[in-house]
DNA sequence: AGCGTTTGCTTGGTAGACTTAGCAACACGT
DNA sequence: ACGTGTTGCTAAGTCTACCAAGCAAACGCT
């Protein structure tokens, strides 16, 4: 059964990339520590491997992250469109300059600006 | 028993992002389409969600993907946070709900916090 | 007082991510 | 011909990410 899962183009994605750095599947996973036989059930689509697994299967291809991210569709791809209400309460919230009780505080006075209107 | 995993700095994250968003858990689990008693376990640090999981935990939070990413330690990419300072000015100066005297009224108390600390 | 709802949590179970052991086929040196 | 090493793969098992069902405590609301 030549099986091809919709998330098999990561699986030949890893493949062609080892391939072009001339790795064997046990040299690889000897790079990433994860084992020879899940690497090739990863290649062939068989398993979705985890994002620690990506990582370290990156690290060891000299690929960005978020290349392998993207390719695993795990990524949206380039900036989220993102209405613009929640990207203000987005970045109150993750500002670090902030205590929690102030972030609360400007959140409220924010929604209730958005209430007048 | 108060086990507190390695990893459970993530679960905190997402725990304090989710309670500034005024979000309860079963709310949060179906913007997500992930059981509560699961988001539940991952926000207490008993296991390490899967990167599908996380994506959709950072879009239904209107986080980066890249931001969560990081804050678990799958991304270890080059400096996250940067000046967060200047990011919440900008988000809410871009914000099109609110009129320019509410923009500057929200920078004022926003720098006023600043001010503070 | 009572009942409905909402909160977060525990329990029991399933599926799939991941491993160790091992196999068949192909290359090589003798 | 026979080793020995490499390649990728299969088989069988363990572990844990994840879900459905349900529970106790806290909240209204009448």
């Amino acid at each position: 059964m030549t099986n091809a899962e919709p998330w098999s183009a990561l699986g030949e994605f890893i493949r062609s990339q080892r391939q072009l750095a001339r790795l064997s599947l046990r040299q690889l996973a000897e790079l990433t520590s994860v084992s020879n036989p899940y690497l090739s059930q990863i290649e062939r689509g068989l398993y979705r491997p985890s994002a620690q697994v990506l990582k370290s299967i990156a690290e060891a291809l000299h690929l960005s992250a978020e290349t392998i991210y993207a390719e695993a569709g795990l990524l949206d791809q380039r900036g989220a469109e993102t209405a613009a209400s929640p990207r203000v309460e987005a970045a109150i919230r993750l500002d670090p300059e902030l205590s929690t009780e102030q972030k609360e505080a400007l959140i409220q006075v924010y929604r209730g600006f958005l209430r007048g209107r």
